[in-house]
DNA sequence: GAAATTGTTTTTCAGAGCAGAACGACGGCC
DNA sequence: GGCCGTCGTTCTGCTCTGAAAAACAATTTC
């Protein structure tokens, strides 16, 4: 059935792990083996091993996600290259524009936000770090695209198809061909509310060496404040200025 | 001798997803096989879970962490209240200092970084959000020891004790009751290379609801940059008015 | 092109994971 | 303050799974 072989027991940690950790308050023994299904006595002894390893804890007869699990997900970022080197030039991107400013990186075909810094301008995505956003609905995720082999992007597209997210999301391969041909032409992608209503993106990609996954950065916000030539000058030149920077401290 | 039991299948799991995740390159079944001493056989078992539940991938024949692990860390951190409320100040904390920003929390009597912000001048602190620091090696740490119960600190020292992390660490309790005193009269705490040599800290506690768990925000940096003046009087302001922000924000 | 190595699958079986029941510790209610 | 309901924890079997070993397949290496 499912192709392979998986470990039951895994999937069931990872059950009520993962409710944990979308809950905000703390759970009990009764209410977490109701959700996903198991008896009291598993649960409680799968809710022992995670405490074990540092990944839930227990606070007077109920059990929460702990923040160890930031440890986790800090880990593996810092392992990423480009992230070590574009950290600081995203966090300027953000300073000097005001607005959210973003690291992306393709996996398995979905773009997934690796870095996000806050501008002055307090508004932020509805998404956050380690989401998996399709490729092509942001302005990062089609600058990535762009900078991918023909027949890299039609397997992508093969395999995840352009669904839709909103009224404005590229759902026909042949606009998305083009529209891509436009960026690599460019140097540069937008996202006018194709991801979410209201929200506009600019982004554009970081050539990597060979191995290293593909890259891209962006700045988004609300389309009620990114206009004009703000929009398609000013933080268009910033994008751009940045990506410049970030590639300098990769090949060094 | 663990007292309860734990479920084995789990460990195995998460010896492999951690040994992955310390790893910067990705690495393949039998090399795993032998870290963590399973069979081959299982090993690709549990890599085959993780790649199901999102958290490993395979790049050519060989397994690594993904950066999906992110979104765990992310969502326990965004359902924590002292975050969403402090982030945005810890921000302009590291923006008007210009030095790096945290916010911690107290966790099963360890202290742990949730959150930090870098500011304009380039230096980073040797650990990263998620790890867990002694409280009474940091400034927060220490805050948050000055803010808790004198019998929930007796319960934390006698469980955790006193080691030393460098030549500076307090390492006596009784030297330690009279720094908390005075952290609870002046309201800011200090580190002097008592965590890591060459690095000071500053720090302050927020006062939180009941439930909560203790929270405080610091600022760090190099010795040799944070001395005098622009030390105990520009820095220690500037974190003493961010608490007061997140108090504001915590308590509407 | 052969040989060695590595990822994947299969086989086999001890014991681990699970359900259900029993136990015990809180917390509320009268 | 004592009884009762509820929830976390432990216990008891039973089943089926997770794990070792070996066979197999797909690579890489020489």
């Amino acid at each position: 059935m499912t192709g392979t072989t998986t470990v039951d027991a895994t999937m069931n940690s990872f059950r009520i792990l993962e409710r944990l950790v979308a809950s905000d308050e703390a759970l009990g023994v009764t209410e977490l083996a109701a959700d996903v299904g198991l008896s009291k006595g598993v649960v409680h002894t799968h809710l022992n091993t995670l405490a074990e390893l540092g990944y839930v804890t227990k606070r007077d007869r109920k059990y929460l996600a702990s923040m160890g699990l930031l440890a986790l997900g800090e880990d593996v970022r810092s392992h990423l290259g480009v992230f070590t080197a574009a950290r600081r030039h995203v966090d300027n991107l953000a300073r000097v524009t005001g607005e959210v400013s973003t690291l992306f990186v393709e996996e398995d075909g979905v773009g997934i936000c690796v870095y996000m810094a806050h501008g002055s301008n307090d508004w932020t995505p509805e998404y956050a770090c380690g989401t998996r956003i399709p490729l092509h609905v942001t302005a990062p995720g089609k600058a990535m695209l762009a900078s991918l082999g023909r027949e890299r992007v039609a397997d992508i597209l093969d395999e995840r198809g352009l669904d839709a997210q909103t009224a404005e999301t590229i759902t026909d391969r042949n606009v998305l061909r083009g529209e891509l041909r436009t960026i690599r032409e460019n140097g540069i992608s937008f996202c006018r509310e194709e991801q979410s209503a209201g929200v506009i993106g600019v982004g554009t990609s970081i050539a990597l060496t060979e191995r290293a996954p593909a890259a891209a950065i962006g700045v988004c916000g609300p389309s009620s404040r990114l206009t004009g030539r703000y929009l398609e000058e000013d933080i268009t030149g910033q994008v751009i200025s940045t990506a410049k920077s970030i590639q300098v401290d990769l090949t060094r």
